[in-house]
RNA sequence: GGGAGCAUAGCUCAGCUGGGAGAGCACCUGCCUUACAAGCAGGGGGUCACAGGUUCGAACCCUGUUGUUCCCACCA
């Protein structure tokens, strides 16, 4: 076997191979089992107009994690994958493809629009799903789901009716926000704020009654026509003479009058306001409140219409440059000063958003958001990191009802219909042809389609079968976790929150887990305008998925960014290829003999040592899985396997190897048993490679993926062999030290004297140090009386090599003078605190212990240095 | 305007509920010790942003300051 495993680990030959392999196993299909407890984890389903890109990578990775651990610790682990239709995302590169055709949306009509974007859908919807294949997703495919499949689409008709019919969906004209690029409303949470260099124009508004003027100052000059009042504060007296009267406004005939509103702040700009009640929503409010006629001077594009008299036909920033100049030019304008300020825009094309008067459908949010705020509050619903709950309050408790309609074709269309000869209003589950109040035919549906976070708020019950009744939606809601990025907290997890609650009865999720994003090597934002992207896919090539996804998993804590570096990925192929030619090793030893993967009855010192660590291991990794502290875990397995298993559990058995004994037999079971665990351990984190090799070892079983994950067990504890391990190791690291302070080649071997109280252990121990220490005999006794040689001490025992030639007595005097300072430093600050009676009376007893403990052992080598001086000091 | 995060080795970050600071990378030294040079052994390097406070004891808790990143609100 051995000879079939190259020096180096080659992820291509095995990933593709591996993955093919769980898939014919069916080892991602998840059955309900009744002896099983569910766990669930719904994917965030990706756009169809996705690449992959990191942040995919990581949040499948975590997912991924989390759902193959739970796998093996028996848990009938379902993770449901799926992809959304993104329907403004989709729409624009579809009417991008289109346009290099010539073809416009508008001249081929909507159903001929549709069928382009199926096409398109059938083309390039899989390809994201083949890419997270690629990255070793154990997702249930058999369950795979598309937010516009015909389930979800009952589901979205259904909700929609069910809302409407209590009075929590309602119609009406309002002001929203619109895109004059991809000509629809947006929800508030699609705008996105961005700061702006900007101008402050004061513009005169001559009185009516010909006794002067008043002075506003406006950033948007072209909404002018759109002007229905000027406003001030009540409590303004520099224009309280001014309220009832009227002004003339600039460029048009149109006189409007002087209003008070609070709203207006006496201490911004001029103290006067122009409100244009078509083109702002705070405008828009005080128009209500003030009965102001509304004046709406663009069209949906964002040229102005006829209300805008000469101004016509321009672009909105066209005609604020004419309206500037023409101002100017008539007297109007008083002064222009620069001034910062927020510019709305939209979150899918940056276009500036332009609020807009339009009858659009809205959901009704207080009554909804009301349970979904106490669902967290109650711990129903928990966010890990707690911080971003306060994140989901503040949005919950302000939140505003969301306009879900949009003038878009690629959708779930809305099912409403207008009764064009009784004005009926018609919403149904069901296509319908005729108007149920008159009988009319003259019906027509609703032109709109939906949000696509309507669909996808659905989405963790709607995938289970709802509004069907289905044996699934039993068995696997609420789910358990849902892993996103904090970026989704709004748009997606505060309406997954509240539609669970309303239509299931039951929030749809116990834990959010929330991670942050992926950042370049200099902290910057991913983006495609900085092209500082960096492909995974690129990197599966280049190192394989299981170094990706290492990576991703290093470093990684709940809520927080992290860096992607060539570095990071370069330690973490690495990584794979130490646990591969450690395999190589075990390969090397065993194949051909018929090795048990068991423990066998002998063990050795420092068997019971790799058992007793390995257990500790198990039981911290666990528990930081079982906390989402994926960092964490993935660092304790780096530094077990490389440190503990690589460079110290296989040099020692190294020696047993050799020995070609009984021994030899045990130490190969030791290292089946414990690589088996490992890679147990590791299978979450690194599924491929994992598995790879322990289909080549001695195992039980058809499948790692599916093995059990390894258990604390009391059995395998050994702190006492464990303790003197560490005693001998300790040794061996303090004679490699001295050595290598004094350049002496490996090769050069030396004779090793050990004084100590331990002799059992040292004995025990005696080819480790000959081995690791190289040491040429090692003689153990409680005492030598030797002058001419260098002197190492650790805590448990005093060590001296022969090696006249190589010591400087005066430097070697030095370095224990040092030595001993150290010794004494911290003698002195266990001595203070053991003399310290505030300690001694709250300290806890165990913190006491050691503290006399280190006191002990320092005075103890304390007295072995000195004693060391003075030998060498007599030389 | 409101809120949150971060500040620890040259760089990137760990450090879970307070007991005297760690990793990777980089750097320096010596090794091709037959699993691995993508490796092995060793080394240097930190007033844990600053100032107070609580405590027997603070990187960790509290208060303030500074710097930095982000989210929300949106004053025309």
């Amino acid at each position: 076997m051995a000879g079939n495993l190259a020096k180096v680990y080659d992820p291509k030959i095995v990933e593709d191979k591996i993955y093919k392999f769980w898939l014919d196993g069916g080892y991602f299909h998840t059955n309900i089992d009744n002896n099983k407890v569910p766990y669930t984890i719904v994917m965030p389903p990706p756009n169809i107009t996705g690449q992959l890109h990191m942040g995919h990578a990581l949040d499948e990775t975590l997912q991924d994690i989390i759902i193959r651990f739970k796998r093996m610790q028996g848990y009938a682990a379902l993770w449901l994958p799926g992809t959304d239709h993104a329907s403004i995302a989709t729409e624009a590169k579809v009417v991008e493809a289109l346009k290099k055709e010539g073809i416009s949306k508008e001249s081929i009509g909507r159903e001929e629009f549709l069928k382009y974007v199926w096409e398109w859908k059938q083309k390039y919807g899989d390809r994201i799903v083949e890419q997270l294949k690629k990255l070793g997703c154990s997702c249930d495919w058999d369950r795979e789901r598309f937010t516009m499949d015909e389930g979800c689409a009952n589901a979205v008709k259904e909700v929609f009716v069910r809302l409407y019919e209590k009075g929590l969906i309602y119609r009406g004209e309002r002001i929203i926000n619109w895109c004059p690029n991809c000509k629809t409303s947006i929800s508030d949470a699609e705008v996105e704020f961005f700061e702006h260099n900007g101008s402050f124009w004061y513009i005169k508004y001559p009185l009516v009654d010909g006794n002067g003027y008043l002075e506003i100052a406006t950033t948007r000059p072209e909404t002018m026509f759109g002007d229905t009042a000027l406003a001030v504060n009540p409590n303004d007296d520099r224009y309280k003479q001014y309220v009832g009267k009227s002004v003339k406004l600039p460029l048009s005939e149109r006189e409007i009058p002087i209003i008070a509103d609070d709203y207006v702040e006496q201490d911004f700009g001029t103290g006067v306001v122009k409100i244009t009640p078509a083109h702002d929503p705070n405008d828009f409010e005080v128009g209500l409140r003030h009965k102001l006629p509304i004046i709406n001077v663009m069209e949906s594009n964002a040229v102005m219409n006829s209300n805008a008299g000469k101004y016509k036909g321009l672009d909105r920033y066209d005609a604020r440059k004419q309206i500037v100049k023409d101002l100017e030019k008539l007297g109007y304008l008083i002064k222009v000063e620069p001034i910062k300020h927020n510019v709305s825009s939209c979150y899918r094309c940056s276009q500036v958003v332009e609020p807009r008067i339009s009858e659009q459908w809205f959901v009704k949010m207080k009554p909804l958001a009301e349970p979904a705020i106490k669902s967290v509050k109650n711990g129903e619903v928990k966010f890990i990191p707690n911080r971003f709950s306060k994140v989901y309050y503040n949005w919950m408790e302000n939140i505003k009802d969301w306009c879900i309609s949009r003038q878009l074709w690629w959708g779930h269309r809305i099912p409403a219909y207008y009764c064009s000869d009784c004005d009926e209003v018609i919403v149904s589950r069901d296509q319908i042809d005729r108007c149920t109040k008159c009988g009319s035919y003259n019906i027509k549906q609703d032109e709109d389609t939906l949000d696509t976070w309507f669909s996808s708020a659905l989405w963790p019950f709607s995938t289970l079968g709802w509004p069907e009744n289905t044996k699934e939606l039993e068995y696997f809601y609420p789910t358990n976790t849902l892993v996103t990025g904090y970026d989704i907290i709004f748009f997606w997890v505060a309406r997954m929150i509240f539609s669970g609650i309303e239509h299931i009865g039951k929030p749809p999720f116990k834990t959010v887990l929330i991670h942050g994003l992926v950042r370049d090597s200099q902290g910057r934002k991913m983006s495609k305008s900085l092209g500082n992207g960096v492909d995974p896919l690129e990197i599966i090539e280049n190192y394989g998925a299981d170094a990706l996804r290492f990576s991703l998993a290093t470093g990684n804590s709940p809520g927080n960014d992290i860096r992607f570096s060539n570095e990071k990925i370069a330690s973490s192929r690495n990584f794979a290829n130490k646990i591969w030619n450690a395999a190589r090793f075990i390969h090397m030893n065993i194949d051909g003999c018929d090795v048990k993967n068991e423990l066998p009855e002998n063990l050795e010192i420092e068997d019971k040592w790799i058992i007793n660590e390995l257990n500790k291991v198990i039981k911290e990794v666990t528990d930081n899985i079982e906390h989402f502290e994926l960092g964490i875990a993935v660092q304790k397995l780096y530094d077990f396997i490389w440190d503990y298993f690589c460079d110290w559990y296989i040099e020692l058995a190294k020696i047993r190897l050799m020995s070609n004994t009984d021994s030899s037999k045990d130490v190969r079971q030791v290292l089946v048993w414990t690589i088996d665990k490992i890679l147990k351990l590791l299978h979450p984190f690194m599924p491929y490679i994992t598995e790879e090799i322990w289909q080549t070892m001695p195992h039980d079983g058809s499948a790692l993926m599916i093995s059990k994950y390894p258990r604390y067990n009391e059995s395998y504890l050994y702190d006492k062999e464990s303790e003197e391990m560490k005693n001998i190791m300790s040794a061996i690291k303090a004679i490699r030290n001295r050595r290598a302070e004094m350049n002496v080649p490996p090769s050069k071997k030396a004779k090793v004297y050990i004084a100590t109280k331990l002799l059992e252990t040292f004995n025990n121990g005696k080819s480790f140090i000959s081995r690791l220490a190289y040491a040429s005999n090692v003689e153990i006794a409680e005492d030598f009386n030797l002058l001419d040689a260098v002197n190492i001490i650790t805590d448990t025992a005093k060590i001296y090599i022969p090696m006249n030639e190589l010591i400087d007595v005066k430097s070697e005097i030095t370095r224990l003078n040092k030595e001993l300072e150290i010794a004494k430093k911290e003698f002195k600050l266990a001595d203070n605190k053991l003399n310290n009676q505030g300690f001694l009376s709250k300290a806890p007893e165990n913190v006491i212990k050691s503290t006399k403990d280190t006191l002990l052992t320092m005075k103890e080598k304390i007295g072995l240095i000195e004693s060391s001086i003075e030998k060498l000091n007599n030389m």
